[in-house]
DNA sequence: CTGAAAGCGCTTACAG
DNA sequence: CTGAAAGCGCTTACAG
C-alpha cells in the first residue's frame, strides 16, 4: 500500500523520472507517443503526485491563503466559496487563516503561516488589506497578494474591486426617484474603506438633486445588525424621521426593518429601506431589502486568476491585475413611492 | 534573503542538524544548556522550520482537512470557525474542500487532495459523514476522520455529536408547557440524520402528553428559508391552522414567521413560531425566534482534538473519542402562551 | 526531445 | 545525551 511515485512510473514506463515530471506538468519537448504512454501508466497506477515533494523542489507550495479579518461573517463565507471553487478548478488548495492584526502578536502569527506552508499567495480582505503594516511584512517576505476592494489611493498590488460609491449613488437616485427627499443614512465601520465610499456616492447624489441633510439624518454605525437596530430607535423615534433610510449594508438594513415594524411603521407605505450586499438576510427579512448586489464570489475567484498567473509576480501593479467588477441594484419590496406629503422635508 | 534552514541553525549552534530538530520538536533527551543555546540561535535567527521538509520526510503534514457538502451555510461556517481557531492553537492548519458526493467524480477529487496534501486528518461533516461509500475510501487511503453528528448506528470512527432527539423532545415539550396542544412540526431535509432525530423528539414529547397529529401538521422541508415560506403558506393558508409550529431549524421557523406576518397572524399572539440551531437569522428576525443552541463551534474544535490526539489512529473508536456536547433551550419572543381556545385542537 | 546528477530541508533509523 | 548517514519524492539546472 506505499503510495505510487514518480520513480514508479518511470521505471514501469520505461523512461527517467523527469520525463514523467514532465507529462505530469504538461511541459513542452516530448514526444506524443512517449507523453501517451506515460500517461496511461499514471492513470493506471492512479498515480497523484507528493505536492510536498514538488513544494519542497520548486517552493511552489500549490497553496492560497485567504487572510479572514472576520471568518464568521457572512461577507467572508460568500468569498470563501468563490476562492475555493477557482482554486479546486485550477488544481490549487485554500488555506483559511483569521488574522486579527489588532492582537499583540499577529505578525509572529502570520510569519509562521507563511513560512510554514510557503504559500503561492494571498488574497487578502477588507479591512486588513488596508494596513500597510501587513503589506510591509508581506512585501518583506515576497508573499505575492491580491486585495478585494482596498482603499481608493492603493497601488501596492494587482486588486479587485466594485465601484461602492457609484453603486451608492444609483441607490441614492432610485430613492430619490421614487419621490424621497427626506433620506436617512446609515455609515458602516470607519475602518472598512467602502464605508466612506458608500457614503460619498449618497452625498454625491443627494449634492446632484438638490437636497440637504440635516443634523440626525446621517449616522454612523459599524455593520453590525445591532447597530442597525439601535440606529434605527435613535432615527425613527421622534416625529420627522425620513421617508427612506439607506444602510451601507443588509445587516444594518434589516435592523432598521424590525425597529420600524415594531414602531409600528409600516415598510415601504411610511418608511423605505435599502441596503447593500445583497446579503442572505436581505432576501430573508419581509419584506425583502432593496440591495446592491455585489458579486463576492466572483471578487474571490478573480483574485485566484491574479495569483495563479505566472507573470503576476513580475508585473503585480499592471492594469492587467487592476479589476473592477459590475455591481447591480435588486428592486425589491422595501422600498416603495413617497406616500408622506413634502411638507418638511427640506431643512 | 534566504530563508533560515535548520542548517543554519545548526552550524551557528555549533551543534548537529539533528540535535536542532530535537530542540524545535519538543523531544527529551538534550541537555538543558544545550537545549537553551539552541532555542536562543532559534530566536536569534527567527527560525520556522519548513513544513514541506517535514512533511515529506516524516510523512505528517500538520493539515487537517474540513469537507463540507454546503460550503456556503451558516451551519458551515460556524464549524469552519471554531476548527479553524483550535488548529490554530495546535499548530495546525485547516484545508476547508468542497465535496459534492452526488457529483459524478467526487471520489477522484478527493482522493486528489489527500495524496496530494497527505492530510493528517478529516473532519467529516452531516449529511456527507453518512455517507458509507466515503468512509470506505477514506479508510482505504489510510486518512484519519472524525465525524459530526453521523447517524445514530455509527460505530465507524470517533464522533463529536448533540442529542437532537432529547433537545427537540424538550423544545415540545416546552411548547406544551405554553398550553399548546395542536403543534405543527417541519421536517428537515431527509438527506441530514439530524431531522429524523428532531421529528423523533417531537413525536416523543407529543406521544407523552397524549397529543395527536392530524394529516397535514407534519410537513417536509429541506432546511432552506424558501420551503419554510412554502410550507408556512401550505400550513397557515386554511383556517385551523395549529397554534404553534416547530420547524427543524431557524431557516425554515424564519421561512413561517415571515408567512405569518404577512398573513396578518400575529406572533405570538395567535401563533408560536420554535427553530433550532440559533442561527444568526433567528436574532436578526422580529420577533427573536426561540431555538436550540447547537455549540457548533466547539463540536468542530473537539474534533479537531480528537484528530491531533496521537491515541486516536490507534483505537478510533474508544469511548474517549466519542463526545456528547449540551445544547440548550434559548427561549425567545416568537413563543408565547396559547391564547386561542381548545376547541378544535383535538382530533 | 531525453536523461544523469544534485539538491530542496527536514526526519528516520541506527550507532555510539 | 548526541551525531553521521541515508532517504522522503519531487524539480532544477545542465548536458547531450
Amino acid at each position: 500500500m506505499r503510495p505510487v511515485t514518480l520513480k514508479d512510473v518511470a521505471l514501469r514506463a520505461g523512461v527517467s523520472p523527469k520525463t514523467v515530471s514532465r507529462v505530469i506538468n504538461g511541459e513542452l519537448h516530448v514526444r506524443p507517443e512517449v507523453r501517451a504512454a506515460v500517461q496511461r501508466i499514471v492513470d493506471e497506477l492512479d498515480y497523484r503526485p507528493n505536492a510536498f515533494a514538488r513544494s519542497l523542489s520548486s517552493s511552489r507550495s500549490y497553496l492560497l491563503g485567504l487572510f479572514l479579518d472576520d471568518p464568521g461573517s457572512g461577507y467572508a463565507a460568500d468569498l470563501q466559496l468563490g476562492a475555493l471553487m477557482r482554486c479546486r478548478e485550477r488544481s490549487y488548495h485554500l488555506v483559511v487563516e483569521p488574522l486579527d492584526i489588532t492582537a499583540p502578536n499577529w505578525a509572529g502569527q502570520i510569519i509562521d503561516s507563511i513560512r510554514a506552508l510557503r504559500l503561492d499567495g494571498a488574497i487578502l480582505t477588507p479591512p486588513i488589506c488596508d494596513s500597510e503594516a501587513l503589506l510591509d511584512l508581506l512585501d518583506s517576505e515576497g508573499l505575492a497578494y491580491v486585495r478585494i476592494s482596498p482603499r481608493g489611493d492603493a497601488t501596492r498590488s494587482g486588486l479587485i474591486e466594485m465601484d461602492d460609491r457609484s453603486a451608492a449613488r444609483e441607490m441614492t437616485e432610485h430613492l430619490i426617484g421614487l419621490g424621497h427627499r427626506h433620506i436617512g443614512f446609515i455609515k458602516g465601520d470607519p475602518a472598512h474603506s467602502v464605508s466612506l465610499k458608500r457614503f460619498e456616492g449618497f452625498t454625491d447624489a443627494m449634492t446632484a438633486a438638490g437636497l440637504t441633510l440635516r443634523p440626525g439624518d446621517v449616522r454612523e454605525g459599524d455593520f453590525s445588525f445591532r447597530s442597525g437596530l439601535r440606529i434605527g430607535e435613535e432615527m425613527l423615534g421622534g416625529t420627522a424621521f425620513p421617508s427612506a433610510i439607506f444602510a451601507s449594508n443588509d445587516d444594518m438594513a434589516l435592523g432598521v426593518l424590525i425597529t420600524a415594524m415594531r414602531l409600528g411603521i409600516g415598510v415601504p407605505d411610511r418608511l423605505s429601506v435599502a441596503g447593500f450586499d445583497d446579503a442572505p438576510t436581505s432576501r430573508a427579512a419581509w419584506p425583502q431589502i432593496t440591495t446592491i448586489r455585489q458579486p463576492k464570489g466572483e471578487m474571490a475567484a478573480g483574485a485566484v486568476d491574479i495569483l495563479v498567473d505566472p507573470s503576476y509576480r513580475a508585473s503585480p501593479t499592471s492594469a492587467h491585475f487592476r479589476r473592477l467588477l459590475d455591481y447591480e441594484l435588486v428592486d425589491r419590496l422595501s422600498t416603495g413611492p413617497n406616500t408622506r406629503d413634502g411638507s418638511s422635508q427640506r431643512s
